[in-house]
DNA sequence: TGCCAGGCCGGGT
DNA sequence: ACCCGGCATGGC
């Protein structure tokens, strides 16, 4: 079932080459500053931290907070995110050495546990972390997610995040480039055609799977 | 002009 | 194990 989804949209839009980001730390970065906020806010924030070279792990591990917050600002939240920052830069320091590369050559479900007790990063962002920047084969689950399988009534929103996780993980084969695609494929059709409001579905690849009930 | 965007934390039940 | 208020900006 899903990977006919999957099917139907790469046919559609093709590969979307995923995640924004020169780097890996760069792309970490970007996963916490995305939090329930835009992407285009968090790009000026990127761009920010570039301009003053802070967009490396151990600069991001010396600079003060006040700083990083000022520096951040347009992502939102920017106390809570600084702060996230700094909290992630020194979980690297304190278990790698302060390196991404031994970081991300841990097994995957001992790095996921540890990335979930690190202040800031919750189950999304651990997860985007592992795929997008560590390429662990780990389904993430954002809100086009999970309103793409409530709108086709493939959960309900009571399903906890590890249960639609775990509903990809078991119906896909184990391939972080196929969970990377299809990730930012639903993603895709999440921005063109399932915002909160105005569901015009009628031009989505995906219409055909939707329940004759719930056709608009 | 209010509502929304690729969540998460901490305290309460 | 859930539930909720707080965190904050920029675009429409």
């Amino acid at each position: 079932m899903l990977k006919e989804y999957y099917e139907t949209l790469f046919s559609a839009y093709g590969p979307q080459h995923w995640w924004p980001g020169r780097s890996r730390f760069e792309v970490i970065v970007g996963a916490i500053l995305t939090q329930n906020t835009s992407w285009t806010n968090v790009e000026r924030a990127i761009s920010n931290l570039r301009r003053e070279k802070l967009l490396t792990l151990p600069a991001i591990r010396r600079a003060r907070p006040s700083r990083l917050a000022q520096l951040i600002r347009s992502s939102g939240y920017f106390r809570q995110k600084a702060r996230k920052l700094k909290a992630f830069a020194n979980f690297v320091y304190a278990n790698y050495s302060g390196s991404l590369t031994r970081m991300f050559r841990a097994p995957t479900q001992q790095l996921r546990h540890q990335l979930l007790a690190v202040h800031g990063i919750g189950p999304e962002t651990a997860d985007s972390i592992l795929l997008y920047a560590g390429r662990h084969p780990v389904f993430v689950i954002d809100a086009y997610t999970r309103r793409l399988l409530e709108r086709h009534s493939l959960a309900s929103p009571s399903d906890s995040y590890e249960h639609l996780r775990s509903l990809f993980e078991r119906s896909l084969p184990a391939d972080h480039q196929l969970f990377n695609e299809f990730h930012a494929l639903i993603v895709h059709v999440g921005k063109n055609f399932c915002r909160k409001s105005a569901a015009d579905c009628h031009s989505c690849p995906l219409r055909r799977f939707l329940p004759l009930a719930t056709l608009p």
